[in-house]
DNA sequence: AAGTGGTCTAGACCACATC
DNA sequence: ATGTGGTCTAGACCACTTC
């Protein structure tokens, strides 16, 4: 035990809340109110608030005073990371391919380059000790002086391809989850009799100006096609 | 401008980072050197450090020193609303039905309840002006006083229909989207002609001690069932 | 022993809201 | 005029790491 004053304050109110004895709406005591009984500084309890800040549960108003927020019951964490699916299983990866092509008009489209415009294609098969789970394929823009090495084209998950240049903290990333068919060419390496039709997640990123620097699309065959999110509320 | 001098030492070093000049791994100059080069005082320096901790960029390590951290780059931030879709357009809801009935044994083990308890069942059409967009089932099992009004069960998310009690904040949340065929029941409400394979977004909520406390699933006809998901990089 | 971050105090001045 | 939060100072002591 023997917490910090500024922790055991901010257990406390975040007690109060959790348990509804502190409603959206409502308005805390002030900060002077606090330091006082707690017998403390302003600033420790300026500390605990701006916790309870961080964490979403209040907002204050300059002149005002500290309020409960209206929680935002929408808001998901998803975690997706093609070669690290929700670490369940060991998933392997396995190159089927890698070319640089002319890819089609809505690839094009989505990478915001012209026609002909050459583009690496890296396709690959990911699977685990039962069988395969997904398949794979990038589209990368191929210009200026950005090299992809073998090793991560086999083993790297979309970001850290395309993030060597510049800091891994200047990228953007886009999730579209959706349904498409299967075509025979991922058909053959799923080992699917026909047709079906798959879940597919793609994975869009930019630059910090917004540049589509790579482009990813995942195919989950039958039972493995389940993407799962998680409110953000602490432990 | 005339910004705060934590503001302005956030902004510059947050910079640094996104420029690549600090990257991953490299080890920020001490408190006191920042508070000498700035002219200010250690607590201002520390509010910048721990907003850019806030936000994901570095940590810190007692008798050591702050860091760069590696990235997560598989954190997206997902914004789900079954009434509420991405507010591209107007979204409507029609009470198709409800009933307390004893539910499948699929959803009893879901909710965590056995076989002969009653289970609130809700079903509602969601459409926009240019037809069907989803169709919506929901699961809440009754018990205790727990009363849900009939406006709530028209117009109203799933959190916002059984958070009534105690407070907002106690509630767990978790989504699993995938794939799964319609029945007739679904095509009809959807105009769909036969069995077609449907992107169903499964909602289940959970209260502070992880009792489940409702179960949603929402079935998106055709070229409605995009689910979009973000990176938290600000702004 | 010296330097680092973690916690805390006791003040100060400001812009803002309320009455 | 008073109270509120927002910013900031100049100290202090502690536990920790490094040398």
């Amino acid at each position: 035990m023997n917490l910090p004053i500024y922790r055991h304050l901010f257990n406390q109110l975040k007690d109060k809340i959790l348990r509804g004895e502190l409603k959206p709406g409502d308005m805390l005591q002030s900060e002077n109110e606090l330091a006082q009984q707690y017998s403390t500084s302003r600033l420790t309890v300026r500390k605990s608030l701006s916790m309870l800040d961080n964490e979403g549960f209040i907002t204050s108003f300059p002149g005002k005073g500290y309020y409960i927020i209206e929680p935002d019951h929408s808001k998901y964490i998803l975690l997706f990371n093609e070669l690290n699916s929700g670490s369940k299983n060991n998933l392997y990866s396995k190159l089927l391919g890698v070319n640089a092509t002319n890819p089609d008009a809505a690839i094009c489209q989505k990478l915001q380059i012209s026609c002909n415009h050459k583009v690496v294609v890296i396709l690959r098969l990911l699977y685990s000790n039962e069988g395969p789970i997904a398949y794979d394929i990038k589209y990368i823009p191929y210009d200026r002086g950005r090299p992809i090495v073998e090793k991560a084209i086999e083993y790297a998950a979309l970001p850290d391809m395309v993030a060597k240049k510049s800091s891994p903290f200047a990228i953007k990333k886009e999730l579209c989850i959706y349904i498409d068919k299967s075509n025979p060419e991922i058909n053959k390496s799923l080992c699917l009799h026909e047709s079906e039709p798959l879940l597919v997640v793609e994975q869009s990123l930019y630059d910090y100006e917004n540049k589509p620097i790579g482009l990813g699309k995942t195919y989950y065959g039958g039972e493995h096609g389940k993407i799962r999110a998680y409110s953000n509320m602490r432990e």
